[in-house]
DNA sequence: TAGATTGTTAATCGATTAACAATC
DNA sequence: TAGATTGTTAATCGATTAACAATC
């Protein structure tokens, strides 16, 4: 397969949520204009971004929601388990630990850290705290290729490091910091400040003035 | 002031943040380049993005970054205070008011609201919990217009239309589901899941295949 | 079948980058 | 001054949308 960019990656995450999350009542197929319809989308684009991962869609019938759902989950490498780590197990990180247990999926929580020896060796919604010395260990034993990074803006950067050197392949940084990551280890920002500022501009200026599309993950 | 499109003001957030966390030791201007290599931009791309809101630079000595500071808030609207609420005290919407009282900014919680009778009325990190049936009136009474939606995903639309109906202009959406909100009303999207899928996909294949910026936002 | 919807290409649009004259 | 860096335009690049023949 093709290298597919990021934007469509992002999109076809969406597209597996609502499937997933909000698939309508009795429905068995779904057609491109109505999926398109859900996200704001143009319908040709929906159907372009499912031809990138090689849906086939039936004129008058639509896409079968089993079948794309399953496409989606193995074009997205979601049909494999993936060990993930969150780091800083403050209240935004052990709030993540809570949501993304509660909704097991194959993106797995298999430890937490932090260097507060106050929360070394507790256990946070089934998952063990670890300290940060131990980081590589851990994440050896335990398989562990995604993390979390909530901890504060000055530890993030060290933190950063740690995770590659222990041979980290992605990070979800939630520090308010330009990480500096080889270029080999994915990185995804959600610095939260930043979608409210965002929001803060939009709502004092005249929503005409909205350009884009509304999402981004982006 | 012409309008900026969507990608611009998520860059000029993270400017605004890259000023505010990381200022190099004893420096009171930067360059361009150094901005841009902070981010992963092209150097073009900053000064552009710097002239959209008629900052000056002076060539040889770059960008005063305190000027350049009060530049953005004001460009922002961050000059002014904004009412947040959350709506949804679970253990996410509680992290996240904590996460965000710590750093009072113009951008200040309120208000939280839930339908769980044991929450209502109890105060969290400083934040009184209400009942969703009194959001209309304590939107109104506190001035809030932005909201955090940290609901499950079920009752994500039906709090989204008490939200607009109340008169939030801005969501800020942790709920996976593909909200319908009026246009004027601003929305910005910030689906955990959604950022590991991707990061599950990127560190699955080769780096090369990574075409696009790191970031988003947005 | 006729009509609706797909798959796919071509056209458009917007965002990024390169280039360089102006400037301090 | 000379050289480095800005402001800004033009060129490039990629992403989105429109269009429509193929198809069920």
């Amino acid at each position: 397969m093709k290298p597919i960019s990021d934007k469509v990656i992002g999109r076809l995450a969406r597209y597996r949520t609502l499937l997933t999350e909000q698939v309508p009542e009795g429905r068995t197929h779904l057609f491109s204009y109505e999926i398109a319809a859900a996200m704001r989308l143009a319908d040709s684009q929906v159907r372009r971004d499912l031809m990138a991962v090689g849906t086939r869609g039936v004129p008058q019938h639509g896409y079968e929601i089993e079948a794309l759902k399953a496409r989606l989950d193995d074009a997205l490498a979601l049909d494999r388990a993936h060990g993930v780590a969150v780091v800083g197990a403050g209240d935004l990180g052990r709030a993540l630990i809570a949501f993304l247990e509660a909704r097991r999926t194959t993106l797995a929580i298999r430890a937490a850290f932090d260097v507060d020896p106050a929360k070394v060796n507790r256990v946070f919604s089934g998952v063990k705290c670890h300290a940060m010395a131990d980081l590589e260990k851990v994440v050896a034993a335990e398989g562990i290729t995604l993390a979390i990074l909530c901890v504060p803006a000055a530890a993030a950067q060290p933190a950063a490091d740690a995770l590659v050197h222990a041979g980290i392949r992605g990070v979800l940084n939630f520090a308010p910091v330009a990480l500096r990551l080889p270029v080999q280890v994915a990185l995804e920002e959600l610095v939260i400040t930043t979608y409210l500022e965002k929001l803060a501009y939009f709502t004092t200026h005249p929503a005409k003035e909205r350009r884009n599309g509304r999402h981004d993950a982006r």
